[in-house]
DNA sequence: GATATACTTCGTCATATGGCGAAATATAAA
DNA sequence: TTTATATTTCGCCATATGACGAAGTATATC
């Protein structure tokens, strides 16, 4: 039960949805993250370290990047099958869909000069 | 979104997950989840409401008592395959175990003595 | 080593949520 | 029509959650 909770909690916040559908295409660095959900750096490692404990991503350090991405064969069953409901059901969401778009200017942005805009404001 | 995030809002109560699940085997009075969940009537209330409103159960009133039960084929997609993964997940979770064993019980109680008992405490 | 930087952790605040009992609603029974 | 009763709605309270900025941590660069 805990496990299935845990899933459904991390399920139960919109930027949190939008921060998993995102990964959807492959991993993303944070910053990257950031800027698309357009909230405090802090704010989004929260939201990441939430899905990271319910087991529906996955992290993996890279100097001073973190990049996180969906889980995989390696992820719980009951994770990865939400994963799943997840992209079969939110695929065609406006919001999504934008924000698949958004990523696409966002991954072509330098990463060093995505983070200093962020350390900035 | 909204849909999706209804309903993942709707999963992220352990009392709501443990009313879906005592529906798997068939509709309950609201007197009946009550008992199950040891809960006020007005909380028991609310959280069926919630569930109906995501669209995870169906509601069917008989003179006094009022039915819930799961969704069938008639319910969105979204919220079908919620339901399934839910039992394919929670079916053999401990407290779901108990509360299955409970119910059991529960179900043999006259109703009108069920509610009785709910109204006097 | 000292400095810069990418991210996380912590403390704080405002709002959301889950719990209850009292009052309201709807239906059955007298 | 009055009374009883099964459920819901409302108002309140305590706790959980999401947001931020400041401080901390870890790694790269000077």
């Amino acid at each position: 039960m805990r496990d299935v909770l845990n899933i459904t909690k991390a399920l139960a916040d919109g930027n949190r949805l939008r921060a998993l559908m995102a990964l959807a295409d492959g991993e993303l660095c944070v910053c990257q993250i950031i800027e698309m959900l357009s909230l405090a750096p802090s704010t989004v490692s929260k939201h990441l370290s939430i899905l990271h404990q319910a087991g529906l991503v996955e992290a993996r350090k890279e100097g001073r990047w973190m990049y996180y991405r969906l889980v995989n064969r390696t992820g719980s069953k009951a994770a990865r099958e939400a994963v799943a409901w997840l992209r079969r059901n939110l695929a065609e969401s406006r919001q999504v869909v934008e924000d698949t778009k958004t990523l696409r200017k966002i991954v072509c942005i330098d990463r060093e000069e995505l983070c200093r805009k962020q350390n900035r404001s």
